[in-house]
DNA sequence: TCAACGGGTGGACGAGATCGACCAGACCAT
DNA sequence: ATGGTCTGGTCGATCTCGTCCACCCGTTGA
């Protein structure tokens, strides 16, 4: 991980359709090279994946909601979790460190479509209350930052 | 926007390096009629952009937080939200109904940073309060749900 | 009936991806 | 020093892919 798959890294997360060729001549090497590297980018687990961006209004999910859960006593989160990787229309899940001990990122085409949604996660077991937040505008989102300077080992 | 535009926005959403020729064959058309629809796609605002995914840990952005901000009576939106934006930390930037009316996801590589942001967006005019929610672990971010089937129009 | 049009096909050509062979420097043990 | 090995690069050949253009075919509307 040294300077030029930094830079590799970059272009990627801002245009992840970069050709190995275009990207070989911004870093100064040829393509079978640069494709080397990224080869081993994705094999190392630094780069898992590339998604296209969609609009998620134009694409009849208009609404984003964010879902905080509280769980009981009794919470088994490994099911809980389980649970929750199954509805779809959680797009993210994280495990805080709070009161609301997860929380959600959802999208749905109507609020019909998130009332059913709190619904069913307010019924897994283990979870005691939820919180909903609609969002009203999403500002941004995944802005990609540039990969910060390898720390000195210890 | 028909179902084969559907499907080439589900294959691009979970592989974003996927090839014309490869989704020509898989939605049973030819590799310049696909060019097509995803210029289209991209032209009409459905497709915005193509990123890597990235391991935000292996590349040295371990740590994940949730801010909310309280802001005060006094608060000047446009203000904040570039002030926000000036931030590259802050990663997504959601607008919300609730006392805490805007909720940023950032990443930092260590505590330390994560004290210096919330002081420097405490310190945005405007801003009465921040609480901050450390992420333990994300369980999954950004899963594409497929293209909802279009709603009948009016 | 005919022209225009949107959306598709097929072919041609240049650019890109990919593979194998080869090369240079770093590192290590002899 | 010397030779072996390893890593990471270049070069060249080949095959695929992207891209442009001409053409075709069903629909629409005058």
């Amino acid at each position: 991980m040294d300077e030029i798959d930094q830079t590799i890294v970059n272009l990627l997360r801002t245009d992840g359709r970069t050709s190995y060729a275009e990207l070989a001549r911004r870093v100064g090497l040829t393509a079978p090279s640069v494709q080397d590297r990224v080869t081993k980018l994705e094999k190392n687990g630094i780069i898992t994946g590339y998604k296209a961006v969609v609009d998620s209004e134009t694409i009849g999910l208009g609404i984003t909601a964010l879902i905080g859960i509280i769980p009981d006593n009794s919470a088994d989160h490994l099911d809980i979790c389980e649970r929750l990787r199954a509805i779809p229309q959680i797009e993210s899940c994280y495990f805080l460190a709070g009161v609301e001990c997860y929380q959600l990122k959802v999208r749905v085409p109507k609020m019909g479509d998130l009332e059913t949604l709190i619904h069913r996660v307010g019924a897994i077991p283990g979870v005691a209350q939820t919180r909903t937040t609609i969002t009203l505008s999403t500002k941004w989102e995944d802005r990609p930052q540039p990969v910060p300077p390898e720390q000195a080992g210890p």
